[in-house]
DNA sequence: CTGGTCTGTGAACGATCGCTCACACGGTCG
DNA sequence: CGACCGTGTGAGCGATCGTTCACAGACCAG
């Protein structure tokens, strides 16, 4: 075994903390049990953070920010519209398998943040789906912008729901599957195509 | 206007406590601020229910009773499958109009439950997967068992979701919307239609 | 009227929990 | 050595909150 790097304590602490309020919800999971997982006890979280919600509110700052990142070197390399939204779907699929819960965090603790961070955060996420809004609406001149807007918003709850289950095929054929879905919901026309 | 029928006190509070744990969290919801919700005040509450666990085991059951409820009535009615799938999907779209607060309790607030209940709900929560996974599954041959699964739970965590975001579009419209991408998404095969 | 049940209230208790505080230990620097 | 700083601890405070309790009014039966 190769020698272990002990991660910094604050990090230990982020990572313990998103463990926890993924499975069991902010609200439950006490000051205690976050110090407990990253090794130190109670009170000595405060020596890296300055209470519960600024660590709630790292984690979905961190969940946001790397989304972002990823967003963001996609729209650099744009080719044409189906392949530009096939590498989103792709990021977006990867997201959910690598921060399973971070996603989980975000997705379900957002009601406990203060509103200021809250709403900062839905600003950052409209800018995370802009790309989303705008090459599907190249592709899907059928539908009117909102329409657009409620197509994308529930393919992205589709893939970040599998932050909520138990995995139960391999990763890669996971992803693979979530691929296929997301793509033929967010091209779904009228009469899909039925098979004989 | 028709003279306004009160419903009983039991009922006011059921609903009470739904919006309020769907939009705020249970762990974030007073018993203070159910029962002023509901029109009394406080322990009055505990005239109804045992306790505020009770109330969202209650809430927890009701979702899972109506959902179970309509299911049943699709498999009486069975024709081909294809048709089958279709109504699955429709009753699944329309329970997420009409009982988005029971949804959004269910999606988020099931940690909160005893082991027990909870995994009573989980149970209940396969049978009405059941439907799906038999019709899916003859639909899809490509699919092993545990994909089919994955699609199904993917499925209705896309229209599930809609319980989180404000609608945007007339509910009819994202209706339709809705069924078009769940349909597409549980019968997409390799290489979703691609047009010109 | 009288006794009983149902439903409501305000006051208070008890436990949990986030957070502060006084203190301790190990390093580093002057 | 001694001062300082970063990091940890256990004890305890203060507030919140679920829950209980004694009591009161409405309604009903006998």
């Amino acid at each position: 075994m190769p020698p272990t790097v002990t991660q910094p304590r604050r990090e230990q602490l982020l990572e313990a903390a998103a463990q926890l309020f993924s499975s069991r919800g902010f609200h439950a999971v006490g000051i205690d049990d976050i110090g407990a997982a990253a090794g130190i006890s109670g009170p000595g979280v405060y020596r890296h953070f300055a209470s519960k919600q600024a660590l709630l509110e790292s984690l979905c700052d961190r969940a946001m920010t790397r989304m972002l990142d990823g967003a963001e070197h996609i729209t650099e390399t744009a080719g044409d519209p189906h392949t530009a939204l096939e590498s989103l779907v792709d990021l977006h699929v990867a997201f959910t398998v690598s921060e399973r819960a971070l996603i989980g965090v975000w997705v379900r603790e957002a009601r406990s943040l203060s509103d200021d961070v809250r709403r900062s955060l839905r600003r950052r996420m409209r800018a995370y789906e802009q790309p989303w809004l705008q090459v599907l609406g190249d592709l899907r001149e059928d539908l009117e912008p909102a329409e657009v807007a409620v197509v994308t918003g529930s393919t992205l709850a589709m893939l970040n729901g599998t932050a909520f289950t138990t995995p139960v095929v391999e990763p890669a054929a996971q992803a693979r599957l979530l691929r296929r879905m997301a793509l033929a919901a967010l091209l779904a026309r009228r009469a899909p195509a039925r098979r004989a």
